[in-house]
DNA sequence: ACCCGACCTTGATCAAGATCAATTTTGCCC
DNA sequence: GGGCAAAATTGATCTTGATCAAGGTCGGGT
């Protein structure tokens, strides 16, 4: 068996994949066992309460984070407080500007968040020696960008209503990929204001676009963060 | 010499260096010269009149095009034609989402625009050899990521007066970066309607909003596209 | 179960920017 | 320079979403 590139799902080696599974989700398949052992000499576990801050706009930065479990919330702030969210980071991404030593923007826990904990240094140094893990960060960059991208049409040119619906449509067909039919179920990963802050609109406007996707049938609410999605057809119509 | 690691201004192979500045401006740095042989036998230059559309959305993608000159304006539209431009390019910035067969956004020429169109397999190979124009690519990568994160509050969350504020003073920095002092004159890159999908406005609130800088004192303009920036201490003041 | 604060919803009003409609200016071709 | 189409400006009006202001609901703690 090839060690270096063994599976979370179907390594044969408990030991390692253990430690892989715990402390490197998603560098798995990218590193040797040297290199996992001079990553787990330099790498600590963290947990984040929802809410925490794991990097602060405008500040140095020593270290990146690779996501183990839950939602990263990446933000912007205008001098006057105005905020706007400018991604979402999922297990495994890996958090954090790399080769630039201050960071462009606050990083924050959305949900709880369980993170490895990796300097900059020793990362840099893997990325240089493997190829592997080094396409996997530059496809993250990609699909981040593609994804800002996407968003900013959604920012410039979409309504209310299609801001709303896509946002929901992104969250229902990000949380559960390979499901079919025509409903999904789903806690929202955020708050109002959040979604608020992340379409560029007010609180108010998102939750009357809320109640009005209800009223037509098209979700249902309850608990405020339990959506129930009913037609992903006529959702996807919404969405401009 | 080291020829693997020359460049363009301070290249002392005349023959070399006419063929990199000519056909591969800004690879130039990362080849050794059986590398730019190789370069050299598969690309082609190519000229593209303002207006011209180098890679339509959604179609197949066969190459990639290293600017040379020029300015190229990245957009997406929706179906029922509402336009967002995603980003603007510079020589040496290559065109082109790497590793996807099919485009996710309209390249077109906003300038008249010179590129050197290298095709796919070509550029990856020596992607996956050379490290120096990896982390080229790589870096791109991540400065367009910050610019399009950058671009997500100025949509999201700034006023009208604020949105035109900082693409003046955008163009203004970008096109002169070293330049000192309170003014800046230079030619607009691109129309009005440009200007406004850019900015997620209509032609008409941004021609008020420059109406209003005339007004106030902070510009001139002379010729539609001619733009002198009086005071760019104020115009940084109007930039939210 | 009850309380309290945070979060969410709803309504009334307001204002920023879109839309509609003329002009005016510019660049361009002869 | 005159003519013309495309691009830009300006004005009047309308619409969308922001703002201001109450209430209502949820969830955690005692």
């Amino acid at each position: 068996m090839d060690i270096s590139r063994h599976d979370i799902h179907s390594c044969e080696i408990p030991s390692l994949c253990k430690a892989c599974e715990v402390r490197h989700k998603g560098m798995c398949g990218a590193l040797n066992p040297d290199e996992l052992t001079l990553l787990s000499r330099h790498t600590r576990q963290i947990e984040h309460p929802s809410g925490e801050e794991l990097v602060g706009e405008s500040t140095h930065v020593e270290a990146y984070d690779n996501i183990m479990r839950g939602v990263v919330k990446l933000s912007k702030t205008l001098e006057d407080g105005r905020q706007q969210i400018v991604g979402l980071q999922f297990a495994p991404d890996l958090v954090g500007r790399l080769y630039a030593s201050e960071s462009p923007m606050t990083a924050e826990a959305a949900s709880d968040v369980e993170v490895c904990r990796v300097p900059r240094a020793t990362l840099e140094r893997l990325i240089d020696r493997n190829p592997a893990l080094r396409k996997r960060l530059m496809e993250q960059a990609l699909r981040e960008l593609d994804e800002a991208r996407d968003w900013m049409v959604t920012l410039g040119r979409k309504t209310a209503a299609e801001k709303v619906a896509s946002l929901l449509l992104l969250i229902a067909t990000h949380l559960d990929p390979d499901a079919t039919g025509e409903r999904r179920i789903f806690d929202l990963p955020m708050s109002r204001l959040d979604i608020a802050d992340y379409l560029g609109l007010t609180i108010e406007t998102v939750s009357r676009q809320f109640s009005r996707l209800k009223k037509d049938g098209i979700i249902a609410i309850t608990a405020n963060r339990h959506i129930e999605v009913l037609s992903l057809a006529k959702l996807q119509a919404r969405c401009g």
